[in-house]
DNA sequence: GCACGTTTTAAACTATCGTATTAAACAGAC
DNA sequence: GTCTGTTTAATACGATAGTTTAAAACGTGC
């Protein structure tokens, strides 16, 4: 009885293996997409036998879940938590703020080299290819984020009709899901004549700027609309 | 020597087979992606046998980009055309109309039921996991769409900071490529729990008012540095 | 040192992919 | 009819995928 379906490592996991294979998988699922990454790519990256992956996940695509639970939470947390610490530390912050915070949070995966740079990479690709449980990823990452946004925006402008809130944040997530897509085309078309960089500080600020004034004209037609 | 690559049926083409073909290969990519879908899915689709997308394409890559070639053209021009058209009609028109018309033109293809309702679908996908020819797809339809749509803005708003076209252009688009997306998600968890629907008319209309409010933006600032 | 549960290994298995091959069916010219 | 070029058809091929298997290696408690 070698297949141990049952009995899989639970506490007591050997950090070795595992998270070989979960960085390792982590580092080519971002790179080539779940469907261009073999187990036996993964398998040679950690340094360990193909049939580690089944044995300690069950299977590719459980151990692409787990490489997504490693950070769904920290994500999501991090995006909720850049909203709600902006408006702890100053309620009554300015539209701006509130926006540069969460597009920094949200974007901010793909302008640092650390290990979670490629999320966002990842993030893109699963927003379209979904590989995970559809309920997964956006009941633990997209609806939290987005709610905790609705309930900032509602709070930083009270003026704003409620019934637009899940617009104007649909058109922000819009901008920087948009802003993850363009990076990825230009690091993929690296090299080639088109040598013009892309500037995501200034993207961020202009994504700043022209949400907060998309958003000020529902804020000025309530006004209008209440002392006309 | 039954394999003719060069003689390939050019001008006196079957419409059948290479039709039956083509649709049934652009129904099944927009549906499962490239990847998603086999040259006997597309064969049985079109009743025909797996050797003739060999034998009329040469492959499957270049059926794919034959699918995409009958679409691309008439796409870019649609869009073009959208934005030239209301220029020539009312050269003074508003933002307003020129973001609509582009807009309505943009996703439009996702709100009818025609042939064509799926190359919404077609393109979201192919903006991340891409398989034509990088070139094809930017320089043929994103780069002369996008320039249609910068010279138009700057011809309606002139006091519109040129450096900040790119950007306001690059907002505008990713809403609406995220709103391809949305309905995408919306399309494939049909039938679950959250039967919420999605207005596109309104979503569309919320885009014009958001996106010609942060194109003001740009506006005002410019003259407030020219006349203070 | 031996027994036993766990981990690792190499190989096999099954399925599917895109493509190539081969021959049969077909059509029109002569 | 027969020849010729084109189209269809059935099948084979090589590659690669995910998964499974069965045995070897390992480690630990006795």
């Amino acid at each position: 009885m070698t297949n141990t379906n049952n009995n899989k490592p639970g506490e007591n996991f050997n950090k070795s293996v595992q998270n070989r294979l979960l960085d390792s998988a982590e580092e080519l699922f971002c790179e080539h997409g779940f469907e261009g990454t073999s187990i036996r790519d993964i398998a040679a990256a950690a340094d360990c036998n193909i049939a580690s992956v089944n044995y300690y996940f069950g299977g590719k695509q459980q151990l692409y879940e787990q490489v997504w639970r490693r950070h769904l939470i920290p994500m999501r947390d991090a995006r909720i938590e850049s909203i709600e610490k902006i408006l702890q530390k100053e309620p009554k912050t300015t539209l701006e703020n509130l926006i540069k915070s969460f597009a920094t949070t949200f974007a901010g995966s793909i302008l640092d080299v650390s290990k979670t740079s490629r999320l966002g990479q990842l993030m893109a690709r699963e927003y379209i290819n979904r590989h995970l449980p559809p309920k997964m990823f956006v009941d633990e990452v997209m609806a939290p984020t987005i709610t905790a946004m609705q309930k900032a925006l509602e709070q930083t402008c009270p003026n704003l009709d409620e019934s637009k809130v899940p617009l104007v944040v649909f058109s922000l997530l819009g901008q920087l899901v948009h802003l993850v897509h363009v990076k990825t085309m230009f690091d993929e078309e690296s090299g080639d004549a088109s040598s013009e960089t892309f500037d995501f500080a200034e993207a961020i600020d202009h994504i700043v700027k022209f949400s907060s004034a998309g958003i000020r004209a529902y804020i000025k037609e309530k006004n209008n609309e209440e002392k006309p």
